[in-house]
RNA sequence: GGCCCCUUCGUCUAGUCAGGCCUAGGACACCAGGUUUUCAUCCUGGCGACAGGGGUUCAAAUCCCCUAGGGGUCACCA
């Protein structure tokens, strides 16, 4: 059913990537605009895999495919997978529709056989190297009558099928460029079936992508403006076979910061670079729409939701959009900064573990804890990747705490360290296990607090700690840094970082004190 | 090189179709302050653009023309 309209409730759209094992960001965000697309408009989202023979490896770069737009939030309505009424969609399993239409073709006479040897092609193309002005390829055999043409390919000679393209210009309206006009002297007599016998042989893209767009009623194409010059054929082919093509949409083109169209020599170009970089998926989709498009100019930061509700095709952007890191990371960190602590802890557990600090079923068996470490670093972490890091000191020896050179400098800043560290290691002590368990229940439930009772910790809610020890500072005349940066450092080896008491918390009375004994040792002499 | 497309702060963009509300708005980055036990978050302020030139008009970022620059594409690849 070769479908062609315009009606709102029919929209269909398609994204029809070739399995090369990586879902690059163009493609994903081509993908994602015309997944918007149709989920704003009650319209249908169609998965089409352009296997072409060739890629042994189809099946698992298949597979890829489907993952990254899966984690990215993107579901389709018709697909390999999922099957769907104009199937197959595989286009590799489609070959039978498509001879068929070239030989409908053939017969009406819009293309035709050109017997033209490799040799020759390359002989005209060496002869037009030099001219001022090429010109498009007329086959050689465009004229040959049928009766010969047919005679010739049943005597066995190979041949390969070209399009008749006749004098004149294609006009159509693009859905983001307007009206754009392309002159029929540019287009070459291009082959939709290439010479036959061989292993190459078979349809061309430009053949094929028709071909299944209209048997899959695709209303609405929207693509990379690298296809901007193909549509004349493509529109051409349509016309010859009597049916009425879809509306067209070129996308600006995602660009390097060399204001080149993005590749490997830009760096992480994948989605799925970016989801073992510890992006939330939220954030690359957002940032992703945001490459071409805007809400409102105003609001950087939606929801996809809002994305489906305001997107149209006709106000995406003309010019391409260099991507931007700095600007990327900002906005996992907004993600990141929104998301519930609950759902961070879970999405960051992987990276900790990755890293070697400690395993899921640890992490799992203090999830109350756990939950806790994550809240105190929320605000400071853009990606979930910054998390070891940042946490790796909870989980070091309390004997060899790596040191960061700064903190330990800014510890040793104070004559008075030493003194300080060994009193407070008292103070700490003096809240030893006196009953500090059947307070800490008031604390809630992602609080430190909390998580004082399952890492069995004895020591007091971080406020109550706090409050005591500012006394207990007060009484000894002891400005806050020179309290601050020597315990800090003795806790943590780092500089900076969440509240010093919650950190204790987090830390248990045992390996606080264990810490600034430590500490009382590594920092006295130089 | 031919053809096609594009051109607002360093970057992503709003505004351009329906010229005046634009001494061009927002965001990232950067700089300077503020809050803060450090780091971070957060808040405030600053820096910073209509590629150039001609028109049309009472009025142009917005319409027209030219120039320049950038990109894409020129396969029996997709």
């Amino acid at each position: 059913m070769p479908g062609r309209t315009l009606a709102p409730m029919s929209i269909r759209v398609r994204i029809a990537p070739s399995p090369t094992g990586t879902v690059h960001l163009g493609l994903a965000r081509t993908a994602l605009f015309n997944w918007a697309f149709a989920r704003g408009s009650g319209g249908s989202f169609i998965l089409r895999v352009e296997d072409t023979d060739k890629s042994r490896n189809s099946a698992e770069s298949q597979a890829a495919i489907m993952d990254g737009l899966a984690w990215l939030g993107l579901d389709w309505d018709e697909g390999p997978d999922v099957g769907g009424p104009c199937g197959p969609y595989l286009q590799s399993e489609r070959l039978a529709s498509h001879l068929e239409a070239a030989e409908r073709l053939l017969a009406s006479g819009h293309v035709y056989r050109d017997f033209s040897t490799a040799d020759e092609l390359d002989a005209w193309r060496a002869e037009q190297e030099g001219a001022k002005q090429r010109r498009a390829y007329r086959g050689r055999d465009r004229d040959l009558a049928p009766e010969i043409s047919a005679a010739r390919a049943a005597a066995g000679e190979e041949f390969a099928v070209r399009f008749r393209i006749d004098e004149g210009q294609s006009t159509f309206t693009d859905m983001v460029r307007g009206t754009v006009t392309i002159p029929h002297a540019e287009i070459d007599d291009w082959v939709i079936l290439r010479r036959s016998g061989g292993p190459g042989g078979g349809p061309t893209y430009n053949f094929v992508v028709v071909c299944d767009d209209l048997a899959m009623g695709i209303s609405h194409v929207l693509r990379g403006e690298e296809h901007l010059v193909n549509t004349p054929k493509q529109l051409l082919l349509y016309e010859a076979l009597d049916s009425a093509p879809p509306l067209f949409g070129h996308l600006p083109l995602m660009l390097g910061s060399g204001g080149k169209k993005l590749s490997k020599r830009d760096g992480h170009t994948s989605v799925g670079d970016y989801r073992d970089l510890g992006y939330p998926p939220e954030a690359v989709v957002n940032f992703l729409a945001l490459q071409g498009w805007a809400l409102d100019g105003e609001r950087e930061v939606f929801s996809v939701a809002e994305l489906q509700a305001a997107f149209d095709p006709r106000a995406v952007s003309k010019a391409g959009a260099v991507f931007d890191q700095d600007k990327f990371m900002w906005l996992a960190g907004e993600y990141i900064r929104a998301a519930s602590v609950a759902e961070l802890a879970q999405r960051c557990a992987p990276f900790v573990v990755a890293a070697g600090l400690t395993t899921a079923d640890d992490l799992a068996s203090r999830a109350d804890w756990w939950r806790a470490v994550v809240a105190q670093e929320q605000e400071r972490i853009r990606l979930y990747s910054e998390i070891p890091e940042r946490v790796a000191y909870l989980f070091a020896d309390d004997e060899a705490v790596p040191y960061a050179p700064k903190a330990e400098k800014n510890a040793r800043r104070h004559e008075s360290r030493l003194d300080t560290l060994a009193a407070f290691a008292d103070f700490i002590a003096s809240f030893g296990g006196a009953g500090g368990a059947g307070v800490a229940g008031a604390a809630g439930a992602d609080g430190v607090g909390g998580a004082a009772v399952a890492g069995g910790a004895d020591l007091p809610a971080p406020a109550e700690l706090s409050d005591a020890t500012k006394a207990w500072m007060a009484e000894r005349e002891l400005p806050f840094p020179a309290f601050g940066q020597p315990v800090r450092c003795a806790l943590t080896g780092l500089p900076g970082g969440p509240d010093l008491f919650e950190t204790m918390v987090l830390l248990g009375s045992q390996k606080t004190l264990a810490r600034l004994a430590a500490a009382g040792a590594r920092l006295s002499t130089d």
